[in-house]
DNA sequence: CGCCATACTTACCTCTTAGTGAGTATTGGA
DNA sequence: TCCAATACTCACTAAGAGGTAAGTATGGCG
């Protein structure tokens, strides 16, 4: 994002893709549902991402909204992200959508190549929470 | 697609963002909610999206289970495009995402920026509807 | 024969996104 | 003085999505 000033799209329903689908996003939203994290522990969390990467993506979420980043002033330095409450509003809608995911791998057959780990399984995990 | 053969993500929810979170999915799938339509419908109700990308897309659909293509062996040709079950089952969550979108759009200062049209009200519709 | 409508295909180009690997900044403490 | 830990930043590359413009296929009809 050299220029993170470029408008979103007009139409809601694109403005809300856009907004949510980088290639790491929900995955990094899902840790931040927990609570608040240092970008250590998301490096930690997320070993398949390299550090610039995650950064990018954390930054356009702050500038999305989705994503509050404090700063604390300490050597070594310590940053926290955390999800705003748009972001944490995305909840339940990323939730659901890990639902209609799995639904759509049972359907087409590709069932068994679902991985199997919490953002996997997030929604069995929130439909028996909510029964 | 020249290959349409590779895999989609194994988490659900990259899956699931992976197979709606094309430029123009979302739209396409919209007017198929409507009911079933021919290229030549759709080359009308998207003008701003050449024939290549929509088919390109439709195919994607297709493959994806969302979209059913029906061909008429007729002079001249004729095609229907129309929503699967699978695809229907995404209305609701569309028309939530699109709600969600206006409300993005109104906490960051940027709805006067929304277009105006069926697409962007949808979700004032539905839920006049559902009220 | 040549034209029409419809539904594609193809070749090519551009722009965005993601990814790699190395470098920078800060400052307390050995 | 130099190192360690943390959080970046930068330059470059690769892959992919999307876009433009032109070409193909079919078969009825004037």
């Amino acid at each position: 994002m050299a220029e993170p000033l470029k408008r979103l799209p007009a139409l809601p329903i694109e403005r809300a893709l856009k907004v949510i689908s980088g290639r790491w996003k929900a995955v990094i939203l899902f840790h931040l549902f927990d609570g608040s994290k240092r970008l250590s522990e998301l490096t930690r969390l997320l070993p398949d991402v390299s550090q610039k990467v995650l950064i990018q993506q954390l930054r356009e979420m702050e500038f999305h909204g989705l994503v509050h980043r404090e700063i604390f002033r300490q050597v070594p330095p310590r940053v926290d992200y955390s999800a705003t409450p748009l972001g944490l509003s995305l909840e339940p809608f990323i939730m659901s959508l890990c639902e209609w995911g799995r639904r759509h791998a049972s359907e087409l057959g590709d069932a068994d190549e679902l991985s199997d780990c919490a953002l996997a399984n997030a929604c069995e995990r929130v439909s028996i929470r909510s029964s």
